[in-house]
DNA sequence: TATGAATGAGACTTCATTCAT
DNA sequence: CATGAATGAAGTCTCATTCAT
């Protein structure tokens, strides 16, 4: 059940030349993802991307037609990973507590750390193009769906707004967490064990 | 009570001598804060702040004489309102309980709308120059220590890393409550409530 | 026989008026030499110019409609002292010697402090405007008449092409001492000595 | 013989590493100095240069990152030329008499004529920028010390300040020459002679 | 296919000059 | 007259994207 379809291309051509083409694909966006979370969507170049991969401009274009589409495809593999820890959450289905449920969630979000930043700076950029649009909207679906349907297992007596307001709650405070931690990384542990708890405080009601 | 210096005039920024300079700088603060909120601060261009407020980009170099300069203002401002609202709060001082400082804080975060959004589309921004960079700071600074004098007097147990673990995680979670409401703003009442008792639960340990 | 007309307005109002513009304009005609000698003719603004001199910048349209006017006037304040230095040495008459024409000339480009940083900014800007064009040559063609005016009294020998290449020769050797001295001011005298020699020896052939 | 560095690619210039580049960057280079000689440094745009060279401003500055490195190499490129020509002098060792000497430099200012104009404009300019001061300082220093060296030959009996003035009175008139010719072409080697005579005169002191 | 040069719209900023108060 | 706000053309520089080799 993994990652849906990320951006897998169509299946043919000799093995060597795909394998080569699948890592120039990952070294540039490695580069994308470390570039754009130093310096922000908008004050991220192209041309500073590529030097940091090691490849010319056009070597980059030759693969992302466009910025967004470089966004895009950083946005997507994002919600894949998240995608799948998701899943795996849900997996436990009846086994799955409030505490465990908690625990999980703020797992997940310390867990994922690669592309994160670049991930967030993204979604921060209000310009990131149509293209990179469609893919902030899947990803946030994405998190959403499965944080209702894991809302409806630890709390099937919540109905409708209620529902909703405590998703949605939920939601922005797992995305402060990697925030809070990065920025006191002495007390990562402690900060770590409290929003547990504070999440399965809210969450429990 | 208004909170330190003299809430923006002090910043670097060209003082209007003239009555109608002064209305121009409110306009150009007011469209600034709306194209920034719009676009993001990188998109925001000098020219389309201008064009906004009915004014020429010459006009707008009159008192701002950087992009920076202008963030750094809108960031100032902001700060001394949310200044004055922790000093209200902190005057209640022993009358303070964990849920009236919780739903106090919910209301601040919700109540200073104005200039909201383009604050934080401003903090988000990377390259916002040195000098919003020190506002930056500032705007922190200034949260975290009303934050900490609030907990210290209804969780005068707490020390050390606990203390500041709470404080970090509290500032997060504040930082996060307008983007809920501004997510869902029919479930408005209910996210605020929602909200308040979490931070109460929450601070409460 | 001094400074021909200069800048003589014409004699009418009152003298404490006339009095008062009249130190204006001297201050802000001051602050226009400092700030273009320190920054050249380009980079100086009508604001610095207007800031140096504690004027306000409609103060200072006031008196000069023009950034090029205000050259122009500078210019020619200068070529009216100089004026006078020639003519004083042409007062000589046939007292004079080569040696001491030398001497004079070297003395007159050295006494002439003021001004003469801003004159040369002015003179090595291309753009300083047509009426500053004027001025330009009206300072040239001083020099010059006053040169040609002194080679004929210590070479009354030299005619035609010989006396305007001489007088050429002259009048860029002249410009340079300034230069020279002040880029080893510690070796002022020595400077002066040397250029007041080679002057001579090249003087009378 | 070429003198120190490899004449300008050692500058702050993105390389060319194309043949079509290369050849770009001569025509930009040429453009420079036609427009900066004809209109001063401040009043050359870049975008007046690129028009000049047929190219787009973005190729300018593909090479170029600065107005200052543009003008950074072009005194780069004259200095590399006037250190060949004092090296030549120099080479002819005890070979070289007062007469020579004075011939040689004032040939090799008059020979150096391309570029000239532009440099002078560019030594002129206060505002250059520091890495244009750096290419500023070191053309000079290859100027002075050619001549210390030259003259250390044909004077050997002079030292300390009489040296220094003599060298740096030098220098200047040197740098009048041109402007002297291009004064009055028609008299060229008139003046030419004139000022040979006159060196020659002033450095037998 | 890979490379790097070419392009030009557009961003920020400056400044001479005008004008209302 | 004095003041300082208003104006906008123009300048430097950036960068996503295209294209020739």
């Amino acid at each position: 059940m993994s990652s849906q379809k990320s951006t897998a291309e169509s299946v043919e051509m000799r093995a060597p030349k795909r394998e080569r083409g699948r890592q120039r694909v990952a070294n540039l966006l490695a580069a994308a993802s470390k570039i754009i979370a130093e310096r922000g969507y908008d004050a991220a170049t192209m041309t500073a991307i590529a030097v940091e991969a090691g490849a010319s401009i056009g070597s980059l274009y030759q693969f992302f037609p466009t910025k967004a589409a470089l966004a895009e495809v950083l946005l997507d593999q994002y919600g894949a990973r998240l995608g799948d820890r998701l899943n795996a959450l849900l997996a436990l289905q009846t086994g799955l507590t409030t505490a465990k449920m908690s625990e999980g969630l703020v797992a997940m979000m310390l867990d994922l750390t690669a592309d994160r930043t670049a991930v967030m700076a993204i979604l921060d950029a209000r310009d990131a193009g149509p293209e990179a649009g469609e893919a902030r909207r899947q990803l946030r679906a994405r998190l959403e769906d499965g944080l209702e349907r894991l809302l409806r297992i630890v709390r099937p007596d919540l109905k409708g707004d209620a529902l909703v307001s405590l998703r949605l709650s939920l939601l922005y405070m797992l995305k402060a967490i990697p925030a809070m931690v990065g920025d006191a990384p002495q007390l990562a542990t402690q900060v770590r064990d409290d929003m547990t708890r504070a999440l399965a405080c809210y969450i429990s009601g």
